[in-house]
DNA sequence: GTCTATAATTTGATAGAC
DNA sequence: GTCTATCAAATTATAGAC
């Protein structure tokens, strides 16, 4: 038996649980559903994973490590600081619109659990990355690039720009009064325009 | 007997069901902490308002009414553009950095229940106000005091750069290394931070 | 209106056969 | 490893006394 054939229930578990867990919460998954989802029985969640907090720790820490490397992979490379917002809008915006579940699962659960699951984000946020991004900054304000900012609020602004839109979507679309389809598109316009927005106002000249 | 206190204990219910569902969510929130909390008996709840779910709807439609009128005082004032963003972010910042529950209570449980709820949003998001601030901006642009800007873009942004800051809070504390105290400090300086932000990037000249 | 007691149901977890 | 059957605890909801 291979090694994936023979741990081809153990993944079936953790692809149902993400499903469920990222839609429903913590409080509001069902082992049954997840079970009923992996198409396997209720009793093998917890021979593969013990109980429903194990289960739930496993796909908040793939949450996290799926997500986490989205951000810092973008600011590690040697590009222009201004590439590298163009770069991380585009690509941000594609991968939580495709997996929008994820940031507000994450955003959730901390506030809920501030404390237990920290390992998982320390071992996918270090200071180092901080860091190198203030001084890139710091560089393009001392030759005149871009205006003195502060690259913590930077950061913020990306973010915000990039996940709130779509995470607050249901919510969002009811404001505004647009259709699904119409909402999509203007998320789809922000992979270009959060960049556009951003550069235009650090830039110097 | 006053009709203050002859509803002295719905309300004391109602107060209290806020606190642990806005906190805990639908699913996280239990009856006997709503009543314990409220310090009258769990069948109380039940004589009130007859289930958990409609208790739960009275909670939520009283978060809409509560934040609602926030976004939309702002917008029908008479004041310039420029003068609404900045109130608006000053205003806005301040309250729901202090009731800091209730956005994320309103995206997450609109996510979880798109239809059901949507009386609470229809009647206190109305077009009228959306087609005041596209007109305002039309008129600016006429005037060439800003750039031709989507109004649509414009709100998501303003709200995007006050609201996921303060949501995201226990997350963005933890990426930036921050302590409680330093990051409420980021948060109060984005009070004029976001306005600024947005005033600098949509005016000409 | 308010309480105690309890019904009815849901759900995480386990025992034990195969 | 996988399943069926079942337990034990938690939780919403109600009945009925006062």
């Amino acid at each position: 038996m291979t090694k994936l054939a023979k741990h081809k229930t153990e993944s079936l578990i953790l692809d149902a649980a993400k499903d469920i867990f990222q839609q429903k919460g913590m409080d509001g998954a069902r082992m049954q559903e997840i079970a009923d989802k992996a198409g396997i029985n209720k009793a093998m969640l917890h021979y593969y994973y013990r109980s429903k907090q194990k289960l739930f720790e496993a796909v908040f820490k793939s949450a996290i490590t799926l997500i986490a490397p989205k951000v810092i992979d973008v600011i590690n490379t040697d590009a222009h600081l201004f590439d590298k917002i163009r770069n991380f809008t585009d690509k941000y915006i594609t991968f939580i619109n495709k997996h929008s579940y994820i940031p507000l699962f994450i955003i959730n659960e901390l506030r809920r659990n501030p404390d237990v699951l920290k390992t998982a984000i320390d071992t996918n946020f270090d200071t180092s990355v901080r860091e190198k991004l203030q001084r890139e900054i710091d560089d393009l304000i001392a030759k005149k690039e871009i205006k003195k900012i502060d690259s913590e609020h930077l950061f913020l602004d990306v973010i915000s720009l990039c996940v709130f839109p779509v995470i607050a979507k249901p919510l969002m679309t009811k404001i505004l009064d647009k259709t699904n389809k119409e909402y999509h598109e203007i998320i789809n316009q922000r992979k270009k325009y959060v960049a556009d927005f951003i550069i235009n106002t650090i830039k110097l000249k």
